[in-house]
DNA sequence: TTTCCTGCAAAAGCTTTGCAAGTAC
DNA sequence: GTACTTGCAAAGCTTTTGCAGGAAA
């Protein structure tokens, strides 16, 4: 379901952001597809809704939305360089297309993948590589 | 073990790819790392061999590289942007820092996750999500 | 009122490209 | 000899930054 003003509001001042009406559009723009889109699709996305908004308030609201954990950064699109952000925060598992989109595994599929892995798996990776993954870092990228 | 003359000229005859000084350069030290270099700091690790040679060099090489199946391109690293090459073709299992350097999980390891996931999970993501994948695909990408 | 955000433009970082000279085959 | 590669410089993209004006808290 799309979010409403008031969960906005609300999810705003959990996180400790300003709420502006740039903010907001961005917001609602990505939480309503599951595209993944690049700062300049989103960008593109947003210009009929507010057309004096501008790109690098894209990649401000981007960035302070992935620190703030709102949404999530997810890896570069290989080709262009291009990252791509995920408004979408629970457990799920990304597929990575040769050119350089993302799809999400559909989440029966991704949960049965975690329940395989395990819990121990992933300890075991964080204590022979120094890295520490959660069910989120599991991607399938293609060749 | 690091590849001799004749293995890289044999290498590069099987995939038509023209034997230069400067590719011969690069591929040894694409070959000898486990660092998975981007661009540039492959071409910091070869200046001291060949001082002469470009950094569009480098990019022209490890494309060919790329496209011939002679190293793979990793993720971008986030942050900024610049891509991963890999020369290590055997299937293996990439973790990916949050500061955006590759490390390779243990063979050992990487092998029982491939056993736990078995064919059939790939191939149920190809169904279901439209993109083929192979155990070199698999990724975890730190938070 | 204080602090943060926006928008513009300019700059920075990664990568690609046009072209003339050089080299592998 | 032909076709591909190299090296240089310039351009193309994505992303970041400085700063003045504006808006949220």
């Amino acid at each position: 379901m799309p979010p409403s003003p008031s969960d906005i509001r609300d999810l705003f001042r959990t996180k400790a952001l300003r709420l502006t009406r740039q903010r907001e559009v961005l917001y609602r723009a990505l939480a309503e597809t599951t595209s993944h889109p690049t700062a300049e699709e989103l960008y593109q996305s947003v210009r009929h809704v507010d057309p004096g908004l501008s790109l690098a308030t894209v990649y401000n609201t981007l960035e302070a939305f992935s620190t703030s954990g709102l949404c999530r950064r997810l890896a570069c699109a290989r080709g262009t360089g291009a990252c791509r952000y995920d408004a979408d925060l629970q457990d799920h598992i990304h597929v990575v297309t040769s050119d350089g989109h993302v799809r999400d595994v559909p989440v029966d599929l991704g949960r049965r993948i975690l329940d395989r892995l395990g819990t121990e798996l992933f300890d075991e990776i964080a204590a022979r590589t120094g890295v520490r993954v959660d069910a989120s870092g599991v991607q399938f990228v293609a060749p």
